[in-house]
DNA sequence: CTAGGGTTAG
């Protein structure tokens, strides 16, 4: 089952001969003693020209059949992501160490090879070579979700088996990774602690925060109270607890208790601000901070951005600019995806420009957080562009420009690029399919979107969710089917929910059909309290001159205490957005704009209508 | 081994 030893450098292995440095020139001797000196580096080494360079001395004196070199080379190797060559160094022991082994397991890991660790694992088991104290958390850092709760209660079991709990690392670990293992990780983390004989500061904050996140809040403080020693860290953990769950009157009283904040604690503020849709207390809290890295000042950023702030956006990134801050991945992805949101597409080039600046590597995500923010922002051509030049596409970069495509009435190209996905051997997923049918549904190809949901469910096994359905009824009701709709959701295996009920709705507006509207108005009043379906009813109520209907609807409105934001319309102009609401006179130029609007509805009025082209 | 920002979805 294993592959064959062989020697892939250096021929078969020879006897290791100190290099003599006698007779050398002084100046010789020193580059040596340097070499060596960051050769006991090598382990931390990410250059990979370094690494290289390292390789080829230690290929010359023949140290890489030396276990403790060989370390440090599969660690080097995997910090540059070469694990071919991490491999390969490890494929040259008969019978490697568990040291070794130890390093090939975090070498997968780090690259996020998880099964692979996994599979190195077995074959120490079978090898009989035995693991200690660091291989456990190595393989832990492998495992996430719910899917992998077996195999940290495998880990669990081993570590009670041979002992490991002396390590404080061990249950530290795995009390971390059950908490990564979903809801039912909770119970066993909480055990473990129980029963652990030594905590440390480690111990609690991990709890304390596992805690956090999964909203068990006052859990969380009791531990938070009860720990001997809290640091820093502790109190960020219970500070974010309460910003997760959005109390920001609880975190503001937690922060300004806190005996001493760091970036992370300030941060964590700013954050919670800014989601909770108070921007200017998160710009203030970003103002006030003594010291900013590169992660709050990506969070404000965001934030204006997600709110469609486009001129503060951009006056603070080129801020972040001027101020030397190095853009990394997560500030790359955090705000292309706030643009893609609010359409902000100068910040998105200028996010783009700054990438190629930098010359920060552009991954599959990079590209995809870029793919996604030119097709939401209306640019379907630079999308594909930098789509059909990426060297590696994964499933989601498919999935972001099918929908992209298909959200702007590229229908056809959208399921042009479908086949051509399964072409490539990639396996549509249930996020595929909400892009697939909402390109049916933009191109009006009712039936075909049908064949689709079944395709999806036969040939690929996924069983649809409510997406799904809100994407049909959609479908279905676009297309005028209504009473198909209707059927469709209540046969539906889950409850609807109010943005089913909602697309419904809007179907009935446009074609107006008045007796499936009663029906709806029925359901809706029992169970969803959503202010823009609310709405959307007493329009159509009022649009059929059911006034007493509509009035009722508004009456139940108020009752219930649900307020209805107006919509608004924005258009980001030369980074100025301008915003329109209905009926909006307030635009210094709404006398051009309504004549424009008017030019526009006409035009549509005759494609639909279908009188050709005016140009005829 | 523990704390802040991280791509796709009506």
């Amino acid at each position: 089952m294993f592959q064959q030893r062989s020697n892939l450098f250096t021929g078969p292995p020879r006897m290791s001969t100190p290099v003599s440095v006698a007779g050398r020139p002084p100046r010789w001797v020193s580059r040596r003693r340097i070499f060596e000196q960051n050769l006991s580096e090598l382990h931390k080494c990410r250059n990979l020209a370094h690494v290289k360079k390292f390789f080829a001395q230690i290929l010359k004196s023949d140290r890489h059949l030396d276990p403790q070199m060989a370390a440090k080379l599969v660690s080097a190797f995997s910090l540059c992501h070469q694990m071919g060559l991490a491999v390969k160094v490890f494929a040259q022991f008969d019978e490697p160490n568990t040291h070794l082994y130890n390093m090939l397991i975090r070498a997968y890991v780090k690259n996020s090879q998880a099964s692979k660790a996994f599979e190195t694992f077995w074959r120490m088991q079978i090898n009989g070579v035995p693991a200690d104290n660091f291989t456990y958390p190595f393989l832990l850092k492998g495992c996430s979700g719910e899917s992998c709760l077996h195999l940290v209660q495998m880990i669990h079991t081993h570590v009670e088996k041979f002992g490991f709990f002396a390590d404080i690392f061990v249950p530290n670990s795995l009390i971390d990774t059950y908490y990564k293992c979903g809801q039912l990780g909770i119970s066993a983390a909480k055990k473990l602690f129980s029963v652990m004989e030594e905590r440390d500061t480690v111990s609690w904050n991990t709890m304390i925060s596992g805690l956090a996140r999964y909203g068990e809040l006052a859990e969380a403080r009791r531990l938070f109270d009860e720990m001997p020693m809290r640091d820093t860290i502790s109190w960020n953990a219970i500070l974010d607890g309460y910003v997760k769950a959005g109390d920001m009157n609880a975190a503001f009283q937690l922060f300004e208790k806190m005996p001493e904040r760091n970036v992370v604690s300030w941060s964590t503020m700013v954050s919670g601000y800014t989601k909770v849709g108070e921007i200017d207390m998160a710009r203030m809290m970003f103002e006030m901070m003594p010291v900013k890295s590169v992660v709050p000042w990506t969070i404000i950023i965001s934030g204006y951005a997600q709110k469609g702030l486009a001129k503060e956006a951009i006056m603070l990134y080129d801020q972040m600019e001027e101020a030397g801050v190095i853009i990394d991945y997560g500030t790359v992805i955090s705000i292309l995806a706030a643009c893609a949101e609010s359409g902000l597409l100068g910040l998105g080039q200028k996010v783009c420009t700054s990438i190629q600046r930098t010359g920060l590597k552009c991954t599959t995500s990079v590209l995809n957080a870029l793919i996604d923010m030119y097709a939401k922002c209306g640019r379907s051509d630079e999308a594909l562009r930098i789509f059909n030049r990426m060297p590696e596409k994964d499933a989601v970069s498919w999935n972001i420009i099918i929908h992209g495509l298909a959200a702007h009435g590229y229908a056809g190209k959208a399921l042009e690029l479908f086949d051509r996905m399964k072409q490539d051997n990639f396996e549509p997923d249930e996020v595929t399919f909400i892009g697939v049918l909402c390109a049916c549904t933009h191109g009006g190809f009712v039936d075909r979107g049908l064949d689709y949901f079944l395709e999806m469910q036969k040939a690929y096994g996924i069983v649809p969710k409510i997406e799904h359905y809100g994407c049909l009824v959609d479908l279905l009701g676009r297309g005028g089917r209504l009473k198909e709709a209707l059927d469709l959701i209540h046969s539906m295996p889950m409850e609807p929910n109010a943005i089913i009920w909602g697309t419904l709705l809007g179907a009935c507006r446009v074609h107006d059909d008045s007796n499936t509207t009663e029906v709806l108005g029925r359901l809706i009043v029992l169970d969803n309290y959503d202010s823009g379906n609310f709405s959307t009813l007493s329009n159509i109520c009022s649009a059929a001159r059911d006034w007493d209907s509509a009035a009722s609807v508004r009456l139940q409105m108020r009752s219930s205490g649900i307020q209805k934001p107006s919509g608004v319309s924005s258009i980001d102009v030369d980074d100025e957005v301008h915003e329109f609401t209905a009926f909006d006179m307030s635009h210094t130029e709404s006398n051009d704009i309504y004549k424009i609007v008017d030019t526009i509805r006409m035009d549509l009025g005759e494609t639909l209508l279908g009188h050709g082209s005016r140009h005829q």
